[in-house]
DNA sequence: GATTCGTGGTG
DNA sequence: TCACCAAGAAT
């Protein structure tokens, strides 16, 4: 028999809690400590970050984890730690060498504050991480999360690490209907869970709530309340409220932009902009691209370009990007240019004055190879679809 | 508190 | 197809 396996105990304790005082919501907690422990000591995954939970690896990890699945991390991980093997050399890491290395991960500003904060743990802390959470905190891109993961995972702090697993857990067990998109509603489970937290066992204590949140009480279906070691004090398991708990208030609809994307060519090579530093895929290099959808006659217009530079002018497939907030609908055309256009020194063969309106006209483009695109320029997946016509 | 930051899996 | 949403943080 599976000793974890706690389905065939259910009635029991429910009838056994039915029988005593309701627990309250601290006792409830506390009631997790042991089965929780027992648990993730036979259950728990191997990682990476987690079989050798150096501080520095567990710090790049929880970064990469932010909003991000364990399955599209683990590759990324693995060539970061190659990349920057050490805080040093993450340090004194070239931008766009960074940037290639979290190329398609998403959410890129995690990458530029890793390296500011591995500059300041250079100077303020010899290049090791801080083995504390107010201390942690206090770093680019780590928040009350991933502060309490580091102290906790690398460290042994007893600081709750709460994220979206931990929140859906904890709200289920207590069977709490408040919004877990509110960050009033994850401060006041962090000071529950600090009240309870086992003060030799962090790491595990907090792993565990993780994993389960991620194997076994998880979102968008039915929890697997049969294979869970806090079903016996779970109020949601007891009630059958998993349809409803957590409640998380709904989503605001997203934007929509029509882009054009040109792939601009001259012989073997192909135009590329850097985005401005802040904003969407800030610092990232992308195609030169416009507002609206202008017809092919309009383009030596919409370039700022010279029509005479234009040898060739094919339409693209359409294409659409979903970003958190922003939708692209994208349409596109390759452009075969001459020497004039590709000529350095007039980039873009470009009439004064004139040029994308927006976003290309602000550092104007410039030609490289497929090999310096696919090895040195970071270009968000927004852009796939073209990406790949451009082999 | 409300927005803005990517991407891919999934029902 | 589409809405949801994941080991959140910064502004």
């Amino acid at each position: 028999m599976d000793i974890f396996d706690t389905a065939h105990l259910y009635d029991g304790l429910q009838v056994m809690e039915r029988e005593q005082a309701p627990l309250g919501r601290e006792e409830r907690l506390k009631a997790m400590e042991k089965p929780l422990l027992a648990w993730y000591g036979s259950r728990a995954r191997s990682l990476p970050w987690r079989d050798d939970p150096k501080p520095y690896r567990v710090w790049i990890s929880e970064i990469m984890l932010q909003q991000t699945r364990v399955e599209a991390v683990k590759p990324y991980f693995e060539r970061f730690m190659k990349a920057f093997p050490e805080v040093r050399d993450l340090a004194g890491a070239e931008d766009d060498y960074l940037m290639k290395m979290w190329e398609g991960l998403g959410y890129y500003n995690r990458a530029r504050n890793l390296k500011a904060a591995a500059r300041m743990v250079m100077e303020e802390y010899g290049g090791c991480l801080p083995a504390s959470f107010e201390e942690l905190i206090k770093l680019p891109g780590i928040g009350s999360y991933t502060a309490g993961a580091i102290a906790s995972i690398a460290f042994g702090i007893p600081m709750p690490a709460v994220d979206g697993n931990v929140l859906r857990v904890i709200s289920r067990v207590l069977g709490d209907r408040g919004d877990i998109r509110k960050a009033s509603v994850k401060a006041g489970m962090e000071q529950e869970l600090k009240a309870v937290m086992p003060s030799g066992d962090a790491s595990r204590y907090n792993q565990g709530l993780i994993e389960i949140g991620a194997l076994v009480c998880i979102p968008g279906g039915e929890p697997r309340c049969g294979e869970c070691p806090l079903a016996s004090v779970c109020l949601t398991r007891r009630n059958g409220w998993w349809k409803e708990i957590p409640y998380k208030s709904p989503n605001k609809a997203r934007k929509i932009e029509e882009r054009t994307v040109f792939i601009i060519e001259y012989q073997d090579k192909v135009a590329i902009h850097k985005r401005p530093m802040n904003g969407l895929l800030a610092g990232l290099y992308e195609f030169p691209n416009a507002c609206g959808h202008p017809d092919a006659d309009e383009i030596p217009a919409v370039l700022g370009m010279n029509p005479g530079c234009i040898k060739a002018v094919t339409p693209l497939p359409a294409a659409k990007h979903v970003f958190s907030h922003v939708e692209w609908h994208m349409t596109g055309y390759r452009v075969v240019v001459d020497e004039a256009a590709a000529d350095p020194v007039f980039p873009g063969g470009r009439e004064e004055g004139k040029g994308v309106a927006d976003e290309a006209a602000a550092g104007d483009w410039f030609f490289v190879s497929r090999e310096q695109l696919a090895s040195s320029y970071a270009i968000p997946n927004a852009f796939q679809a073209y990406t790949a016509l451009v082999g």
